[in-house]
DNA sequence: TAAATTTGGACATTATTTGTCCAAACGTTA
DNA sequence: TAACGTTTGGACAAATAATGTCCAAATTTA
């Protein structure tokens, strides 16, 4: 039915991008120069030390040809994550972001 | 056992702030002048227009006498939602995000 | 209607994000 | 070890977003 989005080990985005670019055995300039970015920035990305845009993981996705979707979710949830670091509360903040998601749709009112 | 942090409506952080100011009976400009902010922000915040700082949540739940973990995981949920506005995929973002914080809890890396 | 309260929007200030650039560090191999 | 390709670190600048001030208009209350 619905689809598993995640990988036997938890890859953060970019520990994930690092392995799609090893795996093309391409150097950080060349992917760099496709994403017109600096390969310092990249690089930086790759070990989180910088966040990507949801748009240059778009351009990741096509150009390591892998599921978008996936990629995306897998980005977006380290977006949340961020916002949730050095918090306890992380795992009640997320069941509840989940209610209020399940409220919202329940009653049509995504604004 | 452990704590139900919502309550029977959902609330967003602003309409909960302004419920409990209603209920105190005081105007934006005396709130607002306790958390040291014009009154026109804190009235922007109460409607979702804009957002407010941990520190502020915090000083609200002091002037109102709320539970101070409970609102802020109200507003954390908030701010986890903001990023996943217009996301259709953000159930799957938060499945996700709750796996990998499981993964991370599990493995003590925090970083 | 008068007074109090709330809202809207232009503006300034500050903080954060994002990218450029360059040099140093690292790794591989001749 | 020298030379080369690759990766990383950090100073800097530009663009963007967040945050607050101020004032006047709109709305509500008495």
């Amino acid at each position: 039915m619905s689809k598993r989005y995640y990988s036997k080990q938890m890859f953060s985005i970019g520990e994930k991008i690092r392995d799609l670019r090893k795996e093309s055995g391409l150097p950080l300039r060349k992917i760099a120069a496709e994403l017109d970015l600096d390969q310092s920035v990249l690089s930086k990305i790759e070990r989180g030390e910088r966040k990507a845009s949801r748009e240059q993981i778009i351009q990741i996705a096509q150009i390591f040809k892998v599921d978008e979707k996936e990629l995306l979710i897998n980005y977006l949830s380290d977006k949340v994550l961020y916002d949730l670091k050095n918090e306890e509360l992380a795992t009640d903040v997320l069941k509840i972001a989940e209610e209020k998601i399940r409220y919202m749709i329940k009653h049509q009112n995504g604004k």
